[in-house]
DNA sequence: ATGGTATTGCGTCACTATGACGCAATGATA
DNA sequence: TATCATTGCGTCATAGTGACGCAATACCAT
């Protein structure tokens, strides 16, 4: 390791010091939030997790909330950060309040490589945490790491790997959430880019709802529906036949969407 | 006032003082639960308030999260006070953060009539509050009002006060979130007594929905579910044709809910 | 270049679900 | 015993749904 690595993991650690010792003083006590950030590319569903260096183990991108901040400008903040995006589809789904989801095994991992003494810090005590779910351009993401993670990286949701705490459990909620909200949020306008082609939408509301769809009938109902136009313009490059593209039209998507759009679970 | 309701009143202030001194020993800072408590009675949807003595206003039933505790069990705790029942139907359903929902107004009256100063009181800090919204069965609960509060009342969802902070908010909230659960939750046979009648099941879609149902269709489309079971027994003392008694057949029900039971809003 | 092949776009058909409405039966009240 | 609002059960036309057929397309192997 050359004496620059060094130097740089000295004022990482220097910074999360701080974060231990005094982070009380700029964030509120006993409440956190975490991020679920989903994308789709290559006709998967992914999310975007963090690789925490202390505990050797994924997580979701997560934070504090300021003293005089409000809770959905935090979750934009953390998720700016991560991502690099702003103006981000999220919403709050959940609240994880299990007295024992921060579990003292992560905190001696913690003691050990980072120095700092469970009782001194604030980062030990309990902590209730807000789940969001985020939607997001996949083509438009540069995923950065923070101070406490070594690796930022999209997984598939059907390869997700051991995570933290109980970030799982929470990751599992946001899908289920997802499910439930396909039908009255704009899912498929947030997750795909402008344009993409009637495969590419199909494939993302099977992906959700865990279930194949007849491809005719997926088409005639979601073109039924007036919320879709089609371009005069196919995808280059494709084998076989060449699929039109389309774009979302958002007003009639979100009119729409106001008496639900049927696809059940 | 007789001496005795002297007494009463000055052992009150007693324990809400010192709530306001030492209460951040038992609870988490910061974070409060409100309860939304939905009852059906009279064909009207109601939902249950308490007086808040000190700000003059009605209010949500509401607490705080013991250090050690699950902040369901912190809620169902709340609502078994208030109602007497145990084994309520609920579920949290949003999470209101805006760092200036606990305004100073409420405080200086607060601080008038208890005679606690502000900077002493973690009662007087920034409060988020997660919002839980519960069905009971109307005739089942015994209302009770808590230390704060002179009395405990159902409110005709069509006819409430002015309410504290921004507990209208949160009622809202709560009505927006029963009527997208109509589908997917157990929402009739939480609210309705065991045995209903078809006209009353209809009223409390009606309510929810906000809007007039074809009585016909309803009862075509309910009783098509199979969740129903018809009682061989009919409402006595009722002016023209008495309906039949029904009661829902909870795995049925539950069975159907799962792939949702469509009434459009 | 040319036929094979996977995929797309559009259509058919039977069946079910839905909204709008008709009508006789009921049972307390007058 | 007649009245009448309400209930229970039905009809009908239409829209929506699931299952599937088939020709057009465009890459690919020969």
């Amino acid at each position: 390791m050359c004496p620059g690595t060094l130097l740089l993991y000295m004022s990482l650690d220097k910074e999360i010091i701080e974060h231990y010792l005094k982070g009380h003083e700029k964030y509120l006590r006993h409440i956190s939030v975490d991020c679920i950030i989903f994308g789709f590319h290559n006709n998967e569903l992914k999310v975007l997790l963090l690789y925490a260096r202390y505990a050797q183990l994924w997580a979701l991108p997560g934070g504090f909330i300021k003293k005089e901040e409000h809770m959905d400008e935090a979750a934009k903040r953390i998720l700016e950060e991560r991502t690099g995006l702003d103006e981000i589809y999220m919403q709050q789904f959940y609240v994880f309040s299990a007295p024992e989801r921060s579990t003292k095994k992560i905190n001696s991992q913690f003691l050990k490589n980072v120095g700092v003494k469970a009782k001194e810090s604030w980062m030990f005590e309990r902590f209730i945490t807000v789940g969001y779910s985020a939607l997001v351009d996949f083509s438009k993401v540069a995923p950065v790491a923070d101070v406490f993670s070594s690796a930022c990286e999209w997984f598939n949701i059907h390869d997700i790997p051991d995570m933290l705490l109980d970030h799982r459990d929470i990751l599992n909620k946001a899908l289920e959430n997802l499910q439930l909200q396909l039908n009255y949020h704009p899912v498929g306008y947030n997750l795909l880019p402008e344009k993409f082609t009637m495969p590419e939408l199909q494939k993302l509301y099977e992906t959700i709802l865990d279930k194949k769809l007849d491809r005719r009938n997926f088409q005639r109902k979601i073109v039924g529906n007036g919320v879709l136009k089609r371009l005069n313009e196919t995808k280059k490059g494709v084998a076989h036949k060449a699929p039109y593209y389309y774009k979302f039209d958002l007003r009639k998507y979100q009119k729409a969407l106001k008496g639900g759009m049927g696809f059940e679970l």
